[in-house]
DNA sequence: GGTGTATATTGACGGATATCAAAGTATCTA
DNA sequence: TAGATACTTTGATATCCGTCAATATACACC
């Protein structure tokens, strides 16, 4: 029975011999994500906020970056898929994908 | 009690509030190092290699990269905290090393 | 429709990075 | 000391990334 990931709409199997080419291809996006003090510090507030997630509104001020590029990073956090972002109106409220560190703890735990 | 971490030999408090700029700025590193493929793999295969580590030169051919290239990412792993080496004549031998990811592994499970 | 607020995209710029070939350094052995 | 092997450093190149100002889009309310 293999661990696996959900990446990019692929599933990824981790295995039990050498790291494949194909799950490193996969998993680094993972840790890029996580690359940047700026998105470290993004992804915590988020984490932070919980199940009802924080409005990207209340990101861009504590962060010391301009809306574009919090917007950017929020993005990139997105398409690594280690946040969720939900439309209310105006506003949009991002909160922590579901498993959004499984891969990433699996690779650590190997 | 803080949990903590060593990162470029400098000790770093996780603390309770949201992540601090300096906490970022020592984690940031440590991701990018696993953020590229190649160092992904080169890291597995050091950490598969247990305690009695494993020759510079036995990771050049698996990884389909010129040996420099190779010690660069080794360079990169090493300056990480990840992976330590140890001379022995002509060979370099390297490990993991103790408590590498220990850092990463806070984050994630804070 | 028009105005205001929230968020995304575009374009530009400076800096970082992955890679290799070539050259340099270190160590062993003869 | 000379040659061979293991590894590092340098220099060059192409690509990627973080950032911002300017602009565009989406939505609410009047």
């Amino acid at each position: 029975m293999y661990h696996s990931f959900m990446t990019n709409a692929k599933q990824v199997q981790l295995g039990k011999g050498p790291l494949a080419d194909v799950a490193a291809a996969s998993l680094a996006p993972m840790f890029a994500a996580l690359s940047d003090p700026t998105r470290l510090r993004l992804f915590d507030l988020v984490r932070r906020a919980g199940n009802d997630g924080i409005c990207s509104c209340d990101l861009t001020e504590p962060l010391d970056r301009s809306q574009p590029t919090i917007s950017h990073h929020l993005k990139v956090l997105r398409e690594a898929g280690l946040v969720e972002s939900r439309r209310d109106g105006t506003w949009i409220w991002y909160s922590v994908a579901p498993h959004a560190l499984d891969a990433v703890t699996q690779f650590i735990q190997r």
